[in-house]
DNA sequence: TCAATCATGAGTGACTCACTCAGGATTCCA
DNA sequence: TGGAATCCTGAGTGAGTCACTCATGATTGA
């Protein structure tokens, strides 16, 4: 039950990105190297950022890639989703999947659910915003 | 961003054997069969059970497992965390992880936290009873 | 024209997952 | 006492996924 790197660096870069906002695109070989990060792998995460509509692309010299929209109104649920591919804890609770046979019977389609939900609710009023200012506070065990 | 099959069949068919909890143990291949589970994958998830301590095993002729405790007292919360190694949903916010140096700087360690919390407290109070009777309710979306 | 950048697609080694296979140990019952 | 039923253990395996790398092209600014 873990997340892939992906969401990981994916979200580490667009903190990044967000930080330095100015308006100008920046270079992903930048974001990569402030981050520690594979600049080819980062690539690859940022196409996939793109064509969800969450940044944009500028080709050439001083080109590089910027937010579509402020950090404030990007949810770290939307952008989990689309790096992760999914959040269902369990095939049968994908977003795309049509109902299975049992669910009158199932005994752990219920459990699933339950994940799901709680973890939408957790991330679903997060913003990219703030966690590029690690202003979220850590509510529990501590 | 998925459970293994481990959970779904371990789920499975601990709740079948809560549901005809008779004192007498089950044999897995009763289990395995109205379940159409493998008998020899479901054996190796029996066997992590046992060590964790949620079954028991009676060996030989009319042999099988058991419940150690009523399902009312056996949390689902405990038995994914047997099933899955770790309900982590990323290694640096894994229970037996040493705290990573870059806590203080850290972007994302404040969503895996988040996250983790989120399905602790949705599945740290439901039982084995209740999922196997089916009575936990679908608490959103209908 | 050249350097900087994004764009695309293929390849790859390591790892994990969901099993299967083979054989052994223990217990009950006829 | 023998054999069937069951648990126990460890090794093997084919398919798939992950986290990249590699190679090459297209676009743009200076």
């Amino acid at each position: 039950m873990r997340l892939s790197a992906r969401s990981e660096y994916g979200l580490r870069a667009l903190a990044a990105l967000a930080g330095r906002e100015a308006a100008e695109p920046v270079p992903l070989r930048q974001l990569a190297q402030s981050e520690g990060l594979s600049e080819q792998f980062l690539e690859q995460i940022f196409m996939e950022l793109r064509k969800a509509g969450f940044v944009s692309s500028t080709r050439g010299a001083h080109g590089g890639y910027s937010l579509t929209r402020p950090a404030e109104e990007i949810l770290i649920f939307d952008l989990l989703e689309t790096l992760e591919g999914d959040l269902a804890p369990y095939e049968c609770v994908a977003t795309d999947q049509p109902e299975c046979m049992q669910v009158p019977f199932c005994v752990t389609r219920q459990v699933w659910l339950k994940l799901r939900e709680s973890m939408q609710q957790a991330i679903g009023t997060m913003t990219l915003a703030e966690i590029a200012a690690g202003r979220t506070w850590e509510t529990a065990s501590r």
